[in-house]
DNA sequence: TCTGGGGTCCTAGGACCC
DNA sequence: TCTGGGGTCCTAGGACCC
C-alpha cells in the first residue's frame, strides 16, 4: 500500500480574504502590507502581473499604487486567523487525517482512496472550499509530500489544470520533475540551488537522480530526505497533533524610532505579556529567556547596534510577573542611550510541560498565587481583548504601537466592526 | 522618512570526562 | 621526544520553511 497525500493551499491568501468580505476588489489589483505597513507579504494575480514582486517595501510600490490603483492592506491576522480556521473545518469533511501545515496551506492524508476518481476527489475538495469560504484553493496530489508540494505549485501554474493535479503516474511525474527548478523544491533554498547548480543539478529531476552519499554529503539527512521523497519515497509523516513549540517568540518593529529605555519597556512589557499568553495556551513554562534589542539594519555606520541577553529561571514558570520582571531586568542590561532603536523581543526558552516543572529550593514566588492571577487574567483577556489588562509599565501611550494605516475591518470576529459593512 | 515576524532542524567544534 | 581515543553535552551558526 503506498501513500497519497493532497496538498491544499490558498491563494494569494491574505490578499484573497480581503477579497472575501468585498467582491469591489475582484478583478483589481491587491496587496498586503506587513506589520508596520513596511513590505509586500501578498499579492492577488493581478499585483503580480504588474510585477510587484514579494517582500518589496511599500514606499517603493507608491507610484504603481496611484496610477494602477492597487488596492493595499495593512495585514489583519484577526481576520486571517479566523477565516484559516475555516477553510481548515471545510477540509475536515473530507479527511479526519490532516495536518494544519501553515495558516494557509493543509496535507491531507488520502491514503484510504484508492480506486477512487482522485481528480474528480481533488475538484470537490477545491469546489466546496470556494463555496464554504470564498477562499479559493489549489490542490496537488502524490505519493508523498514533497511530491504533493510540486503537483501544488504546477497546478497553479497550467490554465489546463486550473488549479488541481494529481501526480501518481510515473510518466507524468517525471514530466513534473523535469519542468520544476531545482530552488523550487519543498526544502531546497536560495543557499543550497546555488550549491546544486555548481554541481550540475538544474531540474528537481536531476536531483531526483543523485546518489544518496552525494546528497548526504553536500546537504545533509535532511538534503538526503528530500531526495527520498522526489523518488516516491514516503519520508515524512502527517503530524496529526502540531507538536508543542520549543522556542516562542515575540517581538515587533516600533511604528517610530525610539531612543528612551522607558519607551522601550512599554513595548517589551508588551511583548512579553504576549508570549507568556501563548506559552500558557500550550500548558507550558519556560525556563530560560533571551531579551533583544536592535537598531534598523540600515542604519549608518555608528549608528548600527545589536544586543542580547539570555537569563535563566531558578525553576521554569509561565507566570508573566516573573517573566516580565526577568525580561525588565536584561532589556536594562543590553540598552545604550544614544541609539535610534528600531525593535525589541523576547524567546521564551528551554520550554517544558506545566506539569513536569521541578522546583527549585530557591523558588521564592507564590506559585499558587500566581498561577490563579495568570488564569483570571487569560480569561479576562479571552473575553474582552488583550488589550484589556495590562502593566503600569505599559503605560497608555503606545509611542511604540504598530502602523497600520490600511487595515481592514474584522468582518468574522467583531460584531461592531461586521455592523460597519455596507 | 519608509525595508515583517515567527518558527524548525542539523552540524561542527569546543569543553569536559573517563 | 613522547603527546590516546571515545563519548556526551552544549552552543553558535547556517540552512530551511511560511
Amino acid at each position: 500500500m503506498t501513500s497519497l497525500f493532497a496538498l491544499v493551499d490558498c491563494n494569494n491568501f491574505y490578499a484573497s480574504c480581503e477579497r472575501a468580505f468585498n467582491p469591489s476588489l475582484i478583478g483589481k489589483p491587491v496587496v498586503v502590507l506587513s506589520n508596520n505597513d513596511g513590505c509586500v507579504i501578498a499579492r492577488s494575480n493581478e499585483a503580480k502581473a504588474l510585477g510587484i514582486k514579494m517582500g518589496v517595501p511599500a514606499f517603493e510600490m507608491a507610484a504603481l499604487v496611484k496610477t494602477q490603483e492597487v488596492q493595499v492592506f495593512s495585514s489583519n491576522y484577526e481576520l486571517y486567523g479566523d477565516m484559516s480556521r475555516r477553510v481548515v473545518e471545510t477540509l475536515r469533511q473530507f479527511t479526519p487525517n490532516l495536518e494544519v501545515y501553515s495558516i494557509d496551506e493543509s496535507f491531507l492524508d488520502l491514503g484510504n482512496l484508492r480506486g477512487v476518481d482522485l481528480g474528480a476527489y481533488a475538484h470537490s475538495i477545491k469546489a466546496t472550499v470556494q463555496q464554504w469560504t470564498g477562499i479559493p484553493v489549489a490542490v496537488g496530489v502524490a505519493p508523498t509530500k514533497t511530491l504533493a508540494k510540486i503537483a501544488n505549485r504546477l497546478s497553479k501554474k497550467s490554465a489546463k489544470a486550473g488549479g488541481v493535479l494529481v501526480l501518481t503516474d510515473e510518466r507524468h511525474i517525471t514530466e513534473a520533475l523535469k519542468r520544476t527548478d531545482i530552488s523550487d523544491v519543498w526544502g531546497v533554498g536560495r543557499r543550497y540551488a546555488k550549491k546544486l547548480a555548481a554541481f550540475g543539478v538544474h531540474t528537481a529531476w536531476d536531483l531526483r537522480n543523485v546518489t544518496d552519499a552525494f546528497a548526504k554529503k553536500h546537504f545533509t539527512v535532511v538534503g538526503l530526505r528530500t531526495v527520498r521523497e522526489l523518488r516516491g519515497e514516503a519520508c515524512l509523516d502527517l503530524e496529526l497533533v502540531p507538536p508543542s513549540k520549543q522556542n516562542i517568540c515575540t517581538s515587533r518593529s516600533f511604528a517610530r524610532r525610539l531612543t528612551e529605555l522607558q519607551d522601550i519597556e512599554q513595548a517589551l512589557t508588551s511583548h512579553a505579556v504576549r508570549c507568556a499568553t501563548k506559552l500558557r495556551k500550550q500548558k507550558s513554562c519556560a525556563g530560560a529567556l533571551t531579551v533583544f534589542l536592535e537598531t534598523s539594519r540600515f542604519a549608518g555606520e555608528g549608528q548600527l547596534y545589536y544586543n542580547s541577553r539570555t537569563l535563566s529561571l531558578a525553576s521554569a514558570t509561565s507566570s508573566e510577573l516573573e517573566l516580565l520582571r526577568c525580561a525588565l531586568m536584561a532589556l536594562r542590561s543590553i540598552y545604550r542611550p544614544g541609539y535610534r532603536y528600531k525593535k525589541t523581543g523576547i524567546i521564551l526558552q528551554d520550554i517544558v510541560p506545566a506539569n513536569q516543572v521541578q522546583l527549585s529550593l530557591l523558588d521564592s514566588g507564590n506559585r499558587e498565587r500566581d498561577a490563579r492571577l495568570m488564569g483570571t487574567l487569560d480569561a479576562l483577556r479571552e473575553r474582552f481583548g488583550h488589550t484589556c489588562v495590562g502593566y503600569g509599565v505599559q503605560g497608555t501611550g503606545k509611542v511604540w504601537a504598530m502602523k497600520k494605516d490600511h487595515i481592514s475591518p474584522c468582518y468574522t470576529t467583531r460584531l461592531a466592526d461586521l455592523l460597519q459593512v455596507k
